[in-house]
DNA sequence: TGTTCTACGTGTATCGTTCTACGTTTTTCA
DNA sequence: TGAAAAACGTAGAACGATACACGTAGAACA
């Protein structure tokens, strides 16, 4: 085992034969690399010069011995969910004029997992960390900031002081969820999230849409129901809600697919959707736009997290120490799956 | 700019700690990590113990310096395509009881795009490296191949050299769609193909679709149309489609979202979609299932192409050096979408 | 004319691991 | 019993880049 393949290494330029070639020292073109202080404009475009011709190209393990790699490392908890398609595009907004790239890996929302694959960042010296949808505890993001500079995004803890966090307003979009259906006329809301690790972001919007209800004079009616990502659970839960003694007029899923889920599962039992029941899901994705979902959700601009996670966890690269947390308004897009007029 | 934060790097036990606290030499404790030949087991456990105890770590900048960084790189074209979420599965799964990890990258189905993420991945060690559907030339995949060992999922060419392909037959995928519509009674089949970079899977699908109209007698139907995968673009593609001078009566789409798309579109210009068009994608993916699209698709088992291309990458890593070309049977997975009998 | 700055470069120790080369002990076998 | 072979363990040189400590030349100042 563990041989590495014959000759793979062969004919890498190193940082030595760049400086034979420019007749330079090794320093001056680990400066120019860096854009570090100490090299003349004359120096730095003989070096260029001869990265080019040789085809040079930093090895990242070397420079991770001493300096940064100058990789970003992004944590998703599950590659189905087309929202964090979104951030990602952000996050490569963000890093389009830097040096930097970035390694994802997926948590697979299993806690164990989940402090697997930081662990497994931190040890390939990843030189910051932005955590999606994160369900560790606060000593343990704690942890892992002491080791490297940490962005959350979808994680509420505003008093945490060692990381900071990105995240739409997940109480209000829940609240303004609640006033829309209410608003349509819907009166039996019920609320479908997530079970498992306990969530900051599904606290966030259960506790808004508890405040919505009750601001409606429906505290009566509150109900929580709870199932896991997978299909068939959700499947589950859903007929319980929709076969039950007391049938909810009305479901706010925690996020899009499984409101599409929902949906299905709707249908299926013969009701029809913007009429017998309304749905809203979260994140609004790009399936919430299909004619035959058209499904009402919460915008929480997906792209602008990942932006401002990207340039928070490179200033914190850059030395800055005080925390952050950044909150962006959420935006409920009405489709028809919450329209009881046309419908 | 680019000092590491201060004192992140402290706390970090090195194998020379634990070597130290063992009892041992450095190099003997190397060897354990690495399970290699020349250590008993008494002076393995002694080691693992310390190791246990002190809660080392290894550095991978450090062993990719030497050695391996036991790290594999995945490169996708796209996070919004659900169907990558399937082989990331067969991935993980099998990489379950290994010492490799994963760290993915998109290369956004630009070509630049693209070797930019691959060189990133051979400048930052990985040991091998898993192509996703990649619309390089050969030459640039052989050019790869020389620096890593390299295995591509979803790239016909059979007869590369230098590294493995995993793949479903597109051609008979394609053959199989053909055959169901045509059983079902629809007559003008189209094809919606992706434009842009010219991709292996694709000309294979096409080619699909052209022997199976040809076989089925309909050769003067033959339409294939191309969008990029941008949702406007394939709105247009699809209108044109259907408002055109001869309106198919089925919709062969390459992937199931653009599927989908069309689903949705055809359903806002009034058409029925068994009944009027007949719909099918590529992948099965789970939006699929449910009830509101009910989408006819082709399976091509990605969990089992992500675990023959991770066995087929550390085989590679482990010395093979013959080519293996993995190949799995598609199976339609007929819905409603495609049948006219009770729409 | 000397002294002090500053800008520009260089030499080299160093990071944490692997791996080669080489001893020493134990086992095997004639 | 002795010699060869196998097993076990160690020392120390790499790997490629960074960054510290240090020179040197020219400019600025008195």
């Amino acid at each position: 085992m563990a041989q590495a393949g014959e000759g793979r290494r062969n004919g890498r330029v190193t940082i030595r034969e760049v400086a034979e070639d420019a007749g330079v020292s090794v320093a001056a073109v680990s400066k120019v690399l860096r854009d570090a202080y100490g090299v003349s404009e004359a120096l730095r475009a003989k070096v260029r010069a001869s990265m080019d011709k040789l085809g040079y190209r930093p090895l990242a393990s070397a420079r991770g011995m001493r300096g940064q790699t100058y990789t970003l490392g992004l944590v998703l908890p599950d590659l189905r969910n087309p929202f964090f398609a979104d951030i990602m595009t952000g996050v490569n907004n963000a890093l389009e004029r830097t040096q930097y790239q970035v390694m994802m890996g997926i948590s697979s929302s299993t806690a164990k997992l989940e402090t697997g694959v930081v662990d497994s960042m931190i040890d390939r010296q990843m030189d910051g960390i932005i955590l999606i949808g994160s369900t560790e505890t606060r000593e343990s993001l704690n942890s892992i900031a002491t080791k490297k500079p940490l962005v959350a995004i979808g994680h509420h803890d505003p008093s945490a002081e060692t990381f900071d966090t990105v995240n739409n307003n997940d109480q209000q979009g829940a609240l303004l969820v609640v006033r829309h259906l209410v608003a349509a006329g819907y009166r039996d809301i019920a609320m479908l999230s997530l079970q498992g690790e306990p969530s900051s972001i599904l606290s966030e919007r259960e506790m808004g849409y508890r405040r919505g209800m009750i601001e409606a004079g429906l505290g009566g009616a509150i109900n929580i129901a709870h199932s896991p990502q997978i299909m068939r659970d959700v499947q589950f839960a859903t007929r319980r809600l929709l076969q039950g003694p007391k049938r909810p007029d009305a479901i706010f899923c925690w996020t899009d697919f499984i409101a599409l889920e929902v949906i299905s599962v709707a249908t299926e039992l013969g009701l029809r959707v913007p009429q017998d029941v309304g749905i809203v899901g979260y994140d609004n994705t790009m399936y919430c736009d299909f004619a035959q979902n058209s499904l009402t959700s919460i915008d929480q601009s997906g792209e602008l997290l990942g932006l401002q996670a990207t340039r928070l966890v490179i200033e914190r690269i850059n030395g800055r120490s005080d925390v952050e947390h950044f909150v962006v308004p959420p935006r409920l897009v009405a489709r028809r799956s919450t329209s009881r007029k046309e419908g």
